[in-house]
RNA sequence: GCCGAGGUGGCGAAACUGGCAGACGCACUAGCCUUAGGAGCUAGCGCCGCAAGGCAUGCGGGUUCAAAUCCCGCCCUCGGCACCA
């Protein structure tokens, strides 16, 4: 082989930039495709070999598509806001502006090298204002229509560095940086009301192709659950517990209600509980474990009686007493529950505090029903109703409707559905982050900046690090964070908080289709011509998060006209993450990344690109192995030297042909269904055939240069051109193939006895089955395994396989 | 703990609606060849066995003429769990 990938590759992805062939046309007649890839973020590491994975997979999907006929756009850009730069810039004290030019810089090189079909002049970077500026757009959008508001947040708090921390930095309950034990510590945030939209992220599922992971993934997060809310009057007293419930059927058992320990009630009731300082002391002990812990069943349960309070079971008009326990959630439903014997923990908590409990459920198990009714054990499922009044005998299901109903009447509950979803926490303590375009003016609140005042630039500051109050370096800023209130025109303050690094990248698939719109986030026919997405790919990891954070902002840009689709990606697929070859995390700490640079240096671009490919299932984790590179090497040597043997074009080959045929088949099917493994496994099985033959016809080697063009797309290219073409192989037509020869002749037909294979015979398409019998029962060692014995039956299933079954 | 994905040779894997387990590739072995190269060619390669044959798809049951595939129970690995992106 003397194919030189260092010469031949420079040399295509010189004339494919400079000819533009992978342009989208925002205004061509032929259908659109839109592709998409998952932006990175540029870290200082540089490109590794994971990050290759899914856009040569997408890569392949958008070069066939150019091949069937669509327009395609296919972007790519950079989500640069984010910790570590930030993190790089306190240490270094270097501008996260210029750590991300380097990073970006590099990691632009590297792809270019690797011949991605993406368009170029269409990259996006969130931190550049020109693209922030829409970003917080959309913010003031969100709060003009109310779904933007600030409330009080917990955040991890280290006392010794003074500073908020995020989730990953809290290791084992303590600060990275200095082992010191994380606290929680109240603070204003602004939140997203998503929540307001959970219905339709949860309904407009249906409309959509993800992966099966994907949906029910968003699902579960989104997790809606139907119940009723209800009321319990707080005796001699003004207030009403408002309890969230998913089994009213169980409300005869009522028999005490249990609050969040970061219930206001609680406060709101200081004045009657006669232990107050017990409950304190307690509610301010669990702020501090995270609601996992305090969740699990392996958990021991714990509460504290709230002393002097009461409230009435509207249902039984009884008298209750009420708890605090930290299993029950301040964010989930109303933070308080009714407690019976019909819940584990409610139970549990019972049984060790001695609170009285009471059964209305019992099991339609003659054994175990007593045993429910004697409290001997704890019930959770659905069954009967008992002590329930006029509600008795009907069963779980039967009853709930029917019990809302009554107690609405009394205005004492309405059906209600809640999720398990949150509104979105939107702030940041941080510097490298957009600014929240907010002012806070004494007399008039908070109010948004003008609009025409946008983008609202980062200034620049000394120090990165945030304050020792826990604000954002920009709270220092004094000339900054100072400004006149655009309503009274008094003294006030900007919102030093800036946005999650999710912000960004909720909305750029919008913006890659018009990124230099100055007038608007992209101008309005473009978006209807090139929205939604058709195929998205990314990684599992994002599935609850950037993908409804996104769906959400689609959504609400759709309500306000500015997107024309209510959901922003038809499709969604996900890739396996790249292992390091000892099958662990392939990470800087663990100083076992793998840097494309080298391996195209040593093995070329398509190389790299077919053993990416080719290395597993395309969903599934792979560890890196260096040596597979070889085979994909090999394989592509072998392709080439097939061109330079002189047998293409000497002539026809039936089997090769026919061969080909199959080989377009698979290809074509396994592309959609992102199984490029098997695509390629089929191009080497032609491969190895062409290697073999002494004549390759010039047709058939021609269809296998379009179909190898997507997965190496410099080799195909520069054969294409040997073939003394003077146009891409790329602007070539997809082939067909062609189903009537598709079929074989002969068949082999499976003999088995007893199920197991004993032997095999070919005979022609289509043939019958008694002659087939006969054929089968004298064919190799089968006689053998039927002599003395009765054939019982005979499993027949045409041109495939006969089973004996004897005794 | 909850939710999701997965478990097949020495390794990565393949197997369409249940129908020849291990395609394709890596590694390895033997031989050949050579402008000694991250080369190439030919053959072999699940395990046990000289063979006949037997055993094999995480473990234990079941359904079926036939199970990697369907059903029940269990074990293990990986990903996510809301301030990493």
């Amino acid at each position: 082989m003397n194919y030189n990938h260092k010469l031949i590759e420079k040399k295509w992805q010189k004339k494919w930039e400079e000819s533009k062939i992978y342009r989208a046309d925002d205004t061509s007649s032929k259908p659109k495709y839109y592709a998409l890839v998952e932006f990175p973020y540029p870290s200082g590491e540089g490109l590794h070999v994971g990050h290759i994975r899914p856009y040569t997979g997408l890569d392949v999907i958008a070069r066939k598509r150019r091949m069937q006929g669509f327009n395609v756009l296919y972007p790519f850009g950079w989500d640069a806001f984010g910790l570590p730069t930030e993190n790089y810039a306190i240490k270094t004290g270097i501008h996260p502006k210029i750590i991300t030019k380097k990073n970006t810089d590099t990691f632009r090189r590297q792809l270019k090298s690797l011949g991605f079909s993406f368009d170029w002049d269409r990259e996006v970077n969130t931190t550049d204002p020109t693209y922030y500026k829409w970003t917080q757009w959309i913010f003031l959008q969100l709060y003009k229509k109310g779904l933007a508001y600030k409330a009080k947040m917990a955040i991890n708090w280290c006392p010794k560095d003074k500073i908020g921390l995020a989730n990953e930095e809290v290791i084992g309950g303590a600060c990275e940086r200095c082992g010191t034990a994380v606290e929680k510590k109240e603070k204003e945030q602004w939140m997203l009301a998503i929540t307001q939209y959970a219905q339709r992220l949860y309904d407009d599922l249906d409309s959509v192709d993800y992966i099966p992971a994907a949906k029910t993934g968003q699902r579960n997060w989104i997790g809606p659950s139907a119940g009723a809310l209800v009321k319990f009057p707080v005796v001699g007293s003004e207030h009403c517990i408002e309890v969230f419930t998913t089994r009213i059927d169980t409300i005869f058992s009522g028999t005490y209600v249990v609050l969040a320990p970061e219930h206001p009630m609680i406060e709101d009731l200081k004045g009657s509980i006669t232990n107050w300082d017990e409950v304190e002391q307690y509610c301010a002990e669990v702020r501090n474990i995270s609601d996992i812990e305090r969740t699990s069943f392996e958990r021991p349960v714990s509460g504290i009686a709230l002393r002097g309070i009461h409230v009435t079971n509207p249902a039984t008009g009884e008298e209750m007493p009420v708890w605090v326990a930290d299993f029950v959630l301040a964010h989930y439903g109303t933070g308080a529950v009714f407690a019976d014997a019909h819940d584990a923990r409610d139970f549990e908590l019972a049984k060790k505090y001695n609170i009285p409990l009471k059964t209305s459920i019992v099991p339609d198990d003659k054994d175990l029903a007593p045993q429910v009714e004697n409290l001997e054990v704890c019930f959770e499922g659905e069954g009967i109703l008992i002590h329930s009044q006029r509600f008795d005998g009907m069963t779980s299901s039967e009853a709930r409707p029917k019990i809302i109903e009554w107690l609405k009447e009394k205005g004492s509950a309405e059906p209600h559905t809640t999720y398990k979803l949150r509104d979105w926490v939107f702030s940041r303590q941080r510097y490298w982050g957009e600014p929240i375009p907010m002012i806070h003016c004494d007399a008039c609140g908070w109010q948004p900046v003008s609009e025409d005042d946008l983008p609202l630039e980062l200034p620049e500051v000394e120090r990165y690090e945030p304050t020792d109050t826990g604000e954002s370096p920009l709270a220092s800023m004094t000339d900054w964070v100072n400004v006149s209130c655009p309503v009274c025109g008094g003294s006030a303050k900007r919102e030093t908080d800036t946005m999650p690094n999710w912000a960004g990248s909720s909305w750029y698939f919008l913006r890659y289709v018009d990124p230099h719109n100055a007038n608007s986030l992209a101008d309005k026919e473009k978006l209807t011509h090139w929205m939604p997405v058709d195929w998205y790919n990314g990684g599992m990891e994002h599935t609850t998060l950037h993908l409804l954070y996104s769906r959400f902002w689609n959504k609400f840009l759709y309500d306000i006209g500015v997107s024309p689709v209510s959901e922003a990606y038809q499709k969604r697929t996900s890739h396996g993450i790249v292992l390091a070859s000892g099958g662990e995390k392939m990470s800087k700490s663990r100083g076992n990344v793998v840097n494309p640079d080298t391996v195209v240096d040593i093995v070329g671009a398509d190389a790299l690109r077919i053993y990416e490919m080719f290395m597993g299932p395309f969903d599934q984790a792979i560890p890196w192995d260096e040596r597979g590179l070889n085979g994909a090497h090999r394989f592509l040597g072998k392709v080439w030297d097939i061109a330079q043997k002189g047998s293409v074009g000497r002539g026809e080959n039936e089997s090769i042909t026919r061969l080909l045929q199959k080989t377009i088949k698979k290809v074509t099917e396994d592309i959609e269904s992102m199984s490029f493994n098997t695509a390629i496994s089929a191009l080497m099985i032609f491969t190895n055939e062409c290697y073999k033959a002494d004549i390759v016809p010039q047709e058939a080697w021609n269809s296998f240069l379009h179909i190898l063009a997507p997965f190496a797309p410099h080799m195909s290219e520069e054969l294409w051109h040997t073939q003394g073409h003077t146009t891409s192989v790329h602007r070539e037509t997809w082939p067909q193939y062609d189903a009537a020869r598709l079929e074989e002749e002969l068949v082999s037909i499976v003999i088995q006895v007893n199920g197991k294979m004993r032997g095999s015979f070919e005979t022609s398409r289509g043939s019958t089955k008694d002659a087939n019998i006969e054929t089968a029962k004298r064919a190799g060692h089968v006689s053998q395994y039927l002599e003395g014995k009765t054939i019982v039956r005979v499993v027949y299933v045409p041109d495939k396989l006969i089973n004996f079954v004897i005794k």
